[in-house]
DNA sequence: GGAGTTTACGAATGTCGTAACTATC
DNA sequence: GATAGTTACGACATTCGTAAACTCC
């Protein structure tokens, strides 16, 4: 599981569809398509289920988007934070 | 900052070397040499100093490290999670 | 010369967008 | 026909290993 796969993820699932989520992201549908295919395949789940209108969560969609959000904010604070630690060497 | 990095990142850390991370990892050193370029470059600071012996974390490098040793986790836990959520519905 | 890192180069892989296709309303 | 997702294909970028430098003992 990579930190885009995470990220991408999380707004699929925020937005409840790859059309929003790539508008949201500037990245194609066919990008996000090919992201989810390959994390449900490497996780041997899967996490939406294909609804018409768009996709829903299925359980373990629902367990992973609470730790994918969490580890995408952790990577965050730790880049700013060593950007900081940086800045007061500097 | 992507998972790829902070894992090789965090292996280089403990290892405190290229060469003991690269034969730890199986990855060449010369890879690693790059990922670390680029993190380095990434994030606009020096995550260690070059020695004779080796590499030694700055203090930007060891305000990393607690980050990254925490997110590597956090992935590893997400994704054993979600395989079990998994299994309880199959 | 040995231990360690970096740089150069090419091969394999991954990522992404456009476009065509399918399905549902 | 409009909306939403998938698949096919090609272009571009990334990742990696081998090999050749380079530095410090």
């Amino acid at each position: 599981m990579e930190s885009r796969q995470l990220r991408y993820f999380t707004a699929i699932f925020e937005h409840g569809s790859l059309s929003a989520a790539s508008a949201n992201l500037n990245v194609a549908t066919s990008a996000l398509s090919h992201h989810l295919s390959n994390l449900e395949q490497q996780l041997g789940t899967q996490l939406f289920v294909r609804r018409p209108r768009g996709l829903a969560a299925t359980a373990a969609g629902a367990r992973l988007y609470d730790h994918a959000r969490a580890i995408v904010r952790a990577i965050d604070t730790a880049e700013q934070d060593v950007r900081s630690e940086s800045r007061e060497i500097s």
